[in-house]
DNA sequence: AAATAAATTGCAAACGTTTGCGGTAACGTT
DNA sequence: AACGTTACCGCAAACGTTTGCAATTTATTT
């Protein structure tokens, strides 16, 4: 399986008795090359299949085109969609990518931050693990190279970040159940004070105030790992006090399909005597009877504006490192769970 | 936003007053250099935290220890499990791994093969997009690097191949229904002879001959695209029938789910009058409700074994090309739409 | 025609690493 | 004392590209 060697600018120049560095030149149509020698060079190297040693030219300047991503899990289709949106903005714009793990362990981010400057990428696209504490060493790399942080991010790290309006959307979520006619609106979140988790509890909070509704201490209820399972035995709590809410605001679709699998269980009409809404607009929320209303994340758009932004800076000599949020707008889906007619 | 340089080993040398030469060979533990000066420089060496410059190491050395992957569609769950798989086997190894998509586009994916190859790839992994006609550009790339195909692969390129157990897979999901006294088995399949759908109707056939069951072409259907709407629309068929089936194989999950829902309508009871069999283990299959039997294929698996083949092919001087198929064995997960008490 | 300006092109260094080969010093052997 | 061995180390070339600067040719001006 002998790697063949590709043509060089060397075996140009010789075939056409120019040196090296006019051929050079003249692929990169600089303008000091005569219209005529590019054009023959360039005829001449697309015929020998000419294509530039890419480990060559970023050895010497010192520029990849390779952006490193760090995401805490692959398999997830969320995350995977915003991959999606990476990869062809990336490829858009010349870039390459590679992806990496972080499987939420705290020690792996930094292992694979430091392994992705060694290896000389341009640029880094992050998705914090889960309680991420110790940002030093995030800080370190960023003092070397731009870092742009996206879905799971943190105000502790002077970048800028792509996020989606989390708390607009949660607001607009509970509106939509306010103005069903709901009164007494439950939210299942997460223990952890993510920062999802915080906006979308914002967004729910600001909700109720704005229409003078009670904020009730004993239907907001929390999660360590906001699963389908938790989303169901949290429900069942609530179906188990005297005064049921009328609705429940599930931070997660997967909360969701749990607290709607709950409801089913105990024979409670969806959404009439309960409406249900997620946020994610994942595929199992059109699979679930009743159809889930979810909040829809436009996950390339996240990937894709992530890319720009990193580039912007890779490319621009650069101003200072500094916060700067960007919010990609979400739309409420709304489906069967809190359709009254 | 100023790359600073890493240190080098020239920096080093300069400290120790050692050659260049004597410090790489000490950190490569070349056996010509004493133990003391081994120590010597690889202490200096984490000091000041050198790393070597692997643009200037693969420039030289023609490796480059990255692997190219090009998927049909990344954003599709067990795509991206095998990608997890292959990522974290790659990682364990000492590669890193490059995504590219074809998105089901032929004249992309020769793209893809082709930059891969001038970046330098040490080897590629692949699954091939649909329809994939002419293998004439894969197989000149071939005859350069190293390439191993998984899920979506072809009989016409000569390498090596990691599918799952298709046919057997089928089979086994068809004895199934067999042995739980299904005389009548529908089958939803693809009309374009993929390899996956060649397989699992083969499958099918062989089971339905084992046990002495006749081949109804009326229950054979056939769709371009798999998808939850097609399985829904062909399970309408089914039940317009005279003499319905009595359990429907559907080759995918999403078909699967679509004939659930359309059996849901016309209020069939699932499993006792029609049974339900899927493939591929989706979350789906578990928010459905009736839960969806279905074929569980290993993803991750799938995803390491072809990086653990792939590099075998790069490592070792390498015997000829030839094609080796290697099967990844699946299971049958029995849930109620299939589940006769 | 000479001098100057403009348009082209070539030379050579540099990027950081690996490696074949030659060199030195110390040691053991006759 | 002369030689051969061994252990350790340095020189320098090479990988393919880009680029500042010098050199050459051509065109323009006086």
């Amino acid at each position: 399986m002998s790697k063949k060697r590709n043509t060089t600018l060397k075996e140009l120049s010789k075939e056409l008795d120019l040196s090296i560095s006019t051929v050079s030149r003249a692929l990169n149509n600089h303008p000091d090359i005569s219209q005529a020698t590019k054009e023959k060079v360039k005829i001449l190297a697309k015929q020998l299949n000419y294509a530039p040693n890419l480990f060559a030219r970023g050895f010497r300047s010192r520029e990849t085109h390779i952006l490193g991503v760090i995401v805490p899990n692959i398999a997830h289709l969320f995350t995977s969609t915003i991959l999606k949106g990476i990869i062809e903005e990336a490829e858009l714009r010349g870039y390459r990518v590679i992806i990496s793990e972080s499987n939420n362990d705290e020690r792996k981010q930094v292992d694979m931050l430091n392994t992705m400057t060694q290896f000389g990428v341009d640029g880094i696209l992050m998705s914090l693990s889960r309680k991420t504490k110790n940002v030093d060493e995030v800080l370190k790399v960023l003092k070397r190279i731009p870092i742009v942080l996206f879905d799971k991010v943190s105000s502790k790290i002077p970048c800028t970040q792509i996020v989606i309006n989390e708390e607009e959307a949660a607001f607009d979520a509970v509106e939509h159940l306010i103005e069903l006619g709901k009164k007494r609106i439950a939210i299942i979140k997460e223990t952890e004070n993510s920062y999802n988790s915080e906006k979308r509890y914002a967004g729910y909070l600001r909700a109720l105030k704005k229409y003078g509704l009670p904020v009730k201490n004993k239907i907001i209820l929390s999660t360590e790992d906001i699963s389908i399972g938790n989303g169901r035995r949290l429900t069942n709590i609530l179906l188990s006090m005297k005064k049921r809410p009328d609705a429940i605001f599930a931070i997660t679709d997967n909360a969701a399909i749990g607290a709607i699998k709950a409801l089913h269980k105990f024979k409670v009409k969806i959404p009439e005597e309960i409406a249900v809404v997620g946020f994610s607009n994942s595929v199992n929320s059109t699979i679930v009877s009743p159809a889930l209303t979810t909040v829809d994340q436009p996950g390339d758009r996240i990937g894709r504006t992530a890319v720009r932004f990193l580039i912007e800076e890779i490319e621009s000599p650069s101003t200072d490192v500094m916060t700067k949020t960007v919010e990609i707008k979400t739309s409420l889906i709304v489906r069967d769970s809190s359709l009254m007619v």
